[in-house]
DNA sequence: AGAAGTTAGTTGGATATCCAACTAACTCGC
DNA sequence: GCGAGTTAGTTGGATATCCAACTAACTTCT
């Protein structure tokens, strides 16, 4: 029911685009792999790339002991205290039924406080106890290391552009 | 065991920074979402963004009847022929694990052709057949539609770099 | 005010993925 | 050549997601 342990994978040989084995001596041969189209697309590239930022970040949540998932939770609800489940799966680009689990789990780890609204009595309104604040500046100090390294990587020059082109993916490409 | 069901999944409501809710008197109202910090950090856009462009090209897969997830399998086995099972799962940045029941429908829809290995009778062999061929070319085509989508909204003037920009971090970060 | 339609959240069933542990098959060192 | 270590693929157990269908609670329309 409530989300328990964390999973953080590893991929356990990659190099740049090929994948390692052993020669017949002992010495690390790369066998090229041939991507064909993949290579310039950008749907292949982009998954990688997200998958590789996740599990960069997976293990530095795992640190504070959270799930990776639950900072874009944490984050939404400290910003906009009160919102609704289908609020913030709609922010977080989740469906609703996704965050039954994870609220759940926040709640029952006092780091969530849940009521009912007063106006709609459907509805939840949800907002941080001060565990979940404390968890939340946890894991930001995470996700600024994290982004720091991304940063390193991308390269100040081209980040704005990188982002603004990311956003634009995520709002128009439907 | 067997993947059979493609799901699409569709977001129902979104707006560029809000959700859509109904305002008094039934207009359209956009709620505003205060994103915090994730508004610029690139950890958050690059999941966002890869989201949006899976479910538009999960979209177009199902078109032809097959699930997002086959074609870079197929592709990097019509590119490779006779590559492991662990190479793909390696090149397809995915845990061998995973691609054990995805080879294993390709094999029973007869679009990939499995043989033990002479050398290392641990190892499989992996190639396409016509049929395996026949749906590559399909999927393809879809793909071919979905990156002219993606170009349109990313701009060719930035499209290189910003597939740089993407392997770089596939690359470099771990 | 009642019926019909819509919306919030949950439940159920399914896929995709991960990691750890396992078996069979290979390689190396002595 | 044989035992120890390594590697290919599978299996098992777990999480995270999705969608469809459901219930309860709103809203709208007449």
């Amino acid at each position: 029911m409530a989300a328990r342990t964390i999973n953080v994978g590893s991929v356990k040989q990659r190099s740049k685009n090929g994948v390692k084995a052993n020669g017949r001596n002992g010495e690390a041969v790369v066998k090229p792999v041939n991507f064909g189209p993949l290579a310039t697309w950008i749907g292949f590239n982009l998954r990688m790339a997200q998958e590789s930022a996740f599990q960069a970040f997976s293990r530095r949540s795992l640190e504070v002991g959270e799930s990776p998932g639950r900072f874009a939770t944490l984050t939404l609800i400290a910003r906009n205290p009160g919102i609704s489940q289908t609020e913030l799966s709609l922010a977080a680009g989740r469906d609703k039924s996704s965050l039954t689990p994870v609220v759940e789990d926040l709640v029952r780890r006092g780091m969530v406080e849940r009521k009912r609204m007063r106006d709609d009595r459907r509805a939840y309104s949800l907002n941080l106890t001060m565990a979940g604040r404390k968890t939340l500046t946890q894991l930001t100090r995470c996700a600024r290391g994290h982004e720091r390294a991304l940063d390193s990587v991308i390269g100040m020059r081209d980040r704005k552009r990188f982002i603004q082109i990311l956003k634009k993916i995520a709002a128009e490409v439907k």
